[in-house]
DNA sequence: AATTTGCGCAATCGAAAGGTTTCATATATA
DNA sequence: TATATATGAAACCTTTCGATTGCGCAAATT
């Protein structure tokens, strides 16, 4: 199925789980410990995570630690711009009614 | 039910929705004519927005106009921080990186 | 060699999502 | 006043989601 990065941090448990590994890597059994559900869910969500390929995986013996793949988290952000520039500008007239008033009150 | 912002903008549809109503005010019969759904549809869509405090109404006789509760949308933003931090950093590792190589060819 | 450990995968299940159709209600228009 | 229009709400259906359970396989340990 098409996976969206969106829909991947849909999920309260996937945001906790990026998060998580955003500085080290950590191995599913590990992440699990974290959180009340199987080891299994987490496999699960770690498989969409790498489906839209926010995570990466390094394989090392039976182990198998990931880690995010912080560039991804980017497409987020290049999403938010188009809003950015509207609250920024937001921010602006709320400067200029303060300057206005400023001058009113001289 | 509870929403959450992140499911909220987790559907395209939604998303669409939330650009396009970013700049001006739209009735949801105006914004259905974007879209290959019904107006219900949308009105759905529409509720689930307004549940999570994304869009704001604004009656008129019998039209209603909906658009962008734009500062709920910095809560993204604000979760996007502690990522940030991190890719920003990786482009300064990068930056020193650069500048080590510079040194060694002096 | 036998057992334990770490892992992914498949089947299954209840809940939720997203859509359509049908309705009720309020406002505008003839 | 009768009719058309704008909208939300409810009922229903199909698909997807998130979780559990049970399994198989490969690597480590005994």
């Amino acid at each position: 199925m098409r996976r969206d990065i969106f829909q991947a941090i849909a999920d309260p448990t996937r945001r906790a789980i990026i998060t998580l590994i955003a500085f080290q890597a950590m191995t599913p059994n590990a992440i699990a410990e974290n959180f009340n559900t199987t080891r299994q869910a987490v496999s699960k969500h770690l498989r969409i995570l790498a489906e839209c390929e926010l995570v990466k995986q390094e394989h090392q013996g039976r182990e198998i630690y990931y880690s995010l793949e912080i560039d991804k988290m980017k497409e987020i952000d290049k999403w938010l711009e188009q809003f950015r520039k509207i609250w920024e500008n937001r921010f602006n007239q709320l400067d200029n009614l303060l300057l206005t008033i400023k001058k009113a009150e001289k």
